[in-house]
DNA sequence: AGAATAGTGTCTCTGAGACAATATCAA
DNA sequence: TTGATATTGTCTCAGAGACACTATTCT
């Protein structure tokens, strides 16, 4: 091989932001202004800039685009998608890398410097729409990235502001997973897993009986996990 | 930002090959010849060439420097590194989008086109052994997801030949886990799990009572999954 | 009181792990 | 026979899931 054969690319960070809206599970889209693809739906990223790396990239553009501050979300990578001429936009090849970012409840993107607003769809709703390039395809990955989080991570609790109630938190998992949760047997796992839930020792006051009010404990990763 | 603040970077695809030699974990290492670095160790790869995917790129990159042929190997992407300045062989920005290959008990590595030979080298003394730039890292997170794999796949039957015997089968385990497992509870438990190994009615003599001959099952993941 | 929601008790079943017991070979 | 290795049996314990039951509020 010459030199010369060497691919030399653009580099961009796309993230998958999912939030819970009223119940349901939500990714930010953003709606392309450029030319070629105006109007085209997306998910929210761009590219890198010189001395940045995909996760400062990540960072920033989650801020521009879908108006979430720094340190409020925390970014796992989900992977790299290399295809050639998966960016019909570009003639230049551009190769993405892939975050999943998990967020609590916001009350609307905001428009930033970046060309339209994001706006939060429902992911089954997103699924269907005609998306850019691969981006379906990185939905998907991401989402099912989040179930497997669920799983054996505490991450549920970020989707949640400061203290939420156990139905609250079991609805997180019923959103993201799909499936109804017994609620007798998931509060048990839920308290009995160390570090997963603190009681603030205040409720909360609705129909019924008052719900305990828990905030977000120390642990990150639960074990044994929580199965499907 | 403007057009020209965008980064446009070289694009590798890095390789951490396992396999298992005489009961111990080893990872393919080539030796740098290029003159910056020359005589440094480092994983297996390339860059990606003009219209190539990164796990394509792999692939080639495995035939040449490890020998490996195409077709014997499964890639799984590990994540990609794009921190600036990882590279300091070049003077262009470097990422890397990294693989984890399982092989099968392999002859010796050979030489290919491609600079020196690889050869393989025992994990522990990898990881004490100065690395070309972010390797070690990476080799750490691929040896990491080799052992998370171990628990969910069945790919613990590609480090092995085409028949094996139980004890072969758990010392795969032993030596990517650095644990002892209990033979009984170990055979029921693969025995046990539709799919994983299907016996060949032979046996293998050896010591004491002969062990019967398995080959990998048709089955990919495992449910429940065998616990570390 | 009655409806609604929160939380606990209890039983069963599956599977992991410890370890004893048996099976089948070579020397 | 003895020693070595392979395989099966058995017991215990932890945890998941089903579901009946109790608790505490509002209307």
């Amino acid at each position: 091989m010459s030199t010369e054969d060497r691919l030399v690319a653009w580099v961009a960070a796309d993230i998958v932001a999912l939030t819970l809206r009223d119940g349901v599970l939500n990714v930010a889209l953003v709606k392309r202004a450029a030319k070629a693809a105006r109007g085209q739906w997306a998910l929210p990223g761009g590219f890198l800039l010189q001395g940045e790396s995909a996760e400062v990239a990540a960072t920033r553009e989650l801020e521009e685009e879908v108006g979430l501050g720094r340190g409020e979300v925390q970014l796992d990578q989900l992977g790299t998608y290399s295809t050639p001429n998966r960016d019909t936009e570009h003639v230049e090849r551009v190769i993405s890398i892939a975050y999943l970012a998990l967020a609590a409840n916001l009350p609307e993107a905001t428009a930033g410097t970046d060309a339209s607003a994001a706006t939060w769809t429902p992911v089954g709703q997103a699924m269907t729409r005609p998306l850019a390039c691969d981006h379906a395809q990185i939905l998907e990955d991401g989402v099912e990235r989040a179930r497997a989080r669920l799983e054996y991570s505490t991450v549920a609790t970020s989707f949640l502001d400061g203290t939420f109630t156990m139905r609250e938190l079991r609805a997180v998992y019923e959103a993201v997973w799909g499936t109804d949760l017994d609620p007798a047997n998931f509060h048990r796992k839920v308290t009995g897993t160390a570090g997963f839930v603190e009681p603030t020792g205040e409720v909360r006051r609705g129909r019924g009986r008052p719900a305990a009010l828990f905030r977000a404990g120390v642990a990150e990763s639960l074990n044994p996990p929580l199965t499907r």
